[in-house]
DNA sequence: ATTTATTTGGCACAATTGTGCTAATATTTA
DNA sequence: TAAATATTAGCACAATTGTGCCAAATAAAT
């Protein structure tokens, strides 16, 4: 317990180098460093680096994961959607945090056998988690029905990852509320009638959809 | 002239280090070795290791702008922008090579104060040509004429950048079919009657098209 | 209390890194 | 042809890299 606690402290210590400095300077002394533990000491919990990045980047994918289980949702389905494809947009210092070392990651995973499995996982992941959210929607006739879900999926992960990738590349020309405008935007065409909806019935929706991702996750 | 031909080959020699092996692996000797050229030799073109990396990103963004003036238009507007477009997607072995290089050089970019402004002029090169392009199209009727423009060229640009990065991290789920496809359903909204399209008006402005994007570049 | 196991800490080594320095060769210029 | 310049080539050095090895310290267990 206590030594998972302590590995996960490491990874997170990876996490921060490479967010300030950048992952070639991502060495086992810096993030000895950074982590406040001698060289040695670090390589005791992790004797490759390899399996360091590794579990940095699960650790990572956890850590997004757990947020997801605590979204505060509305209740109002349009919205809800809108916060859970924000999760993955950096609109604070933690989201920033996990895109830049992910965009990092996702670099290295192209060119080390060992990250290209994670890689795809996350992928796998996020895209479940939003075709879900839309099938969902669907299936409670809030979307629109003739809807193709696959290509929407497709549609709009790529959307939410370049809007990603494009508010860390220039952070200053993506504020809050320009994705958010640009989420409404994108996602208004898909919904049926948006102004008759019953609230109550939001509500349960929210809790649908929530109860569904989480099956995803675990 | 021969000079700038030599530093050219350096930097695809450059390119394809860093596309076969990833940029942790593009050290001077192996650009060198991938160049067929003694390590001291390539140090007369750059002294820098900075500057080698400054020149091959210039180099990468002259390739691009330069493959854009060649584009073999078809004359019919929406395909054209989708040709436009499908530039900066990976459907080919060239384009692969420049994503692939593209998202580890804006990774290093972060912090690389060198790298930066490139990064930059990279985000708005790709912005102007993009939000030329739909501008000139709503100027010709041929888009719906209350489309709001900066919006619209943020979520296609984000779209094109997010459908790029997956098609390089899983390749194999992006088959180019099914790229144009997703641009074909994103851009199908944003026209007017796509069916009453007169060619030979539409040649015209396929050209205008090209001659504005030209201006830009140059 | 003594023996284990766990964790922390220090040091060293081979390999690789970018880069500086100088000589040799080829090319151009006068 | 002679001189000057441009280019290629070789070698070396200090710094940094990941990692192996072993001792000290702490905690747990018997």
């Amino acid at each position: 317990m206590d030594h998972e606690k302590q590995k996960q402290k490491i990874a997170e210590a990876a996490w921060r180098v490479i967010r300030n400095e950048g992952l070639e300077q991502c060495t086992v002394r810096n993030i000895a460093k950074e982590a406040g533990l001698p060289v040695s000491s670090m390589r005791y919990y992790f004797s490759n680096q390899s399996q360091l990045f590794v579990f940095a980047t699960k650790h990572l994918i956890d850590r997004i994961a757990q947020r997801l289980e605590t979204i505060p949702y509305t209740g109002v389905p349009f919205n809800d959607l809108k916060l859970l494809l924000e999760q993955f947009i950096p609109l604070d210092e933690d989201r920033q945090l996990e895109v830049e070392v992910w965009h990092s990651f996702s670099a290295k995973a192209l060119h080390d056998p060992e990250l290209q499995p994670l890689n795809e996982e996350m992928y796998e992941d996020l895209h479940q988690i939003i075709r879900g959210a839309l099938r969902l929607l669907t299936q409670v006739n809030l979307l629109k029905p003739d809807l193709d879900l696959d290509l929407e999926t497709e549609r709009l992960y790529a959307l939410v990852d370049g809007l990603a990738i494009h508010s860390i590349l220039l952070p200053d020309k993506f504020p809050p509320a320009k994705v958010d405008a640009i989420l409404t935007h994108h996602l208004e065409p898909l919904f049926l009638h948006r102004d008759s909806q019953d609230n109550f019935v939001m509500e349960e929706i929210s809790k649908a959809l929530k109860a569904y991702r989480l099956g995803l996750l675990n």
